[in-house]
DNA sequence: TCATAAATGTAGCAACAGCTACATTTTGAT
DNA sequence: ATCAAAATGTAGCTGTTGCTACATTTATGA
């Protein structure tokens, strides 16, 4: 028999990759990264904007907001913009950190900047911690490089 | 509206990403490579032991069998184990070497084997084909960096 | 052989993420 | 103020990937 199924859904072994729930997270980081660009910005986020970025109908985005306010990222009204909450706001701001060492890192490899951006949206997500802390240290040792090199 | 819908679903833009048709494909392409090891390694490749390996039932496993087998990548029949065709084999070819060289490269910056092994499986279906090189091309470099050096 | 275990198949449910079509509300321009 | 356009909501469909429960077939051991 499968190895999980112990109790309901409880203690996911590592062994389950790449499910719903997996794809599901990448999603809302996708959002709230995006939502709170769009804040940071314009000042506020609609559903519209959200739709254009992202390719997809309003519909589609209209019901990932709706899970994305019953998990506690967002919080909105009918027919109103779109709010971060805490929650939604510490999500973005881990995300957007990940996404940028990412885009940092390919760039010091000499991957193009719009290569880069594209990449690191789809590869950010699958970057533990460890693996961002060695991007984060070869960063580091490529300034000393340059510094001494200079 | 939408920058898209213009035919029926031929000419997808770029901006469309993280659409249900890649993930299928990100899941066709695993299934193939784990297909490929196990008849390499055992002789066949049975629906249930890419259930173990997947951590998911067998009914899972063989609906995405039928899947992949209404898109030409394997072939099997009622009660017998899988093969692949000449299309799932060049993709497993493919998958294999993406999966080996963002393996080796994660390793080349310090990172443990497992984590290499795990988020490379999910970095090798977000790596373009620039940074794919470019990773090769680190991996030349630090080769002729320590050759130099010792 | 033959009974049982293992593997596979089928039925039917859920959640997520797409879509079109149409309804409703807000916004903006005259 | 009003009317049209833009934005959002709702209904209902599809496809993919999970699941449990149960049926069927294949493999195995006594």
């Amino acid at each position: 028999m499968p190895v999980k199924a112990s109790k309901k859904r409880a203690a996911r072994t590592a062994a389950v990759r790449r499910t719903r729930d997996e794809h599901a997270q990448e999603t809302a980081q996708d959002y709230v990264e995006l939502i709170a660009e769009l804040i940071a910005g314009s000042g506020e986020a609609r559903a519209i904007d959200l739709a254009r970025r992202f390719g997809v109908t309003h519909v589609t985005v209209g019901r990932t907001i709706q899970r994305l306010q019953r998990e506690g990222f967002v919080t909105t009204q009918p027919y109103r913009s779109i709010f971060l909450t805490a929650a939604g706001r510490r999500l973005a701001r881990e995300s957007r950190r990940r996404h940028e060492i990412v885009v940092a890192f390919l760039r010091s490899l000499g991957v193009s900047e719009s290569i880069a951006q594209s990449d690191a949206e789809g590869i950010e997500h699958h970057v533990s911690a460890e693996t961002l802390q060695a991007f984060v240290k070869d960063l580091r040792r490529q300034k000393r490089s340059r510094g001494r090199g200079r």
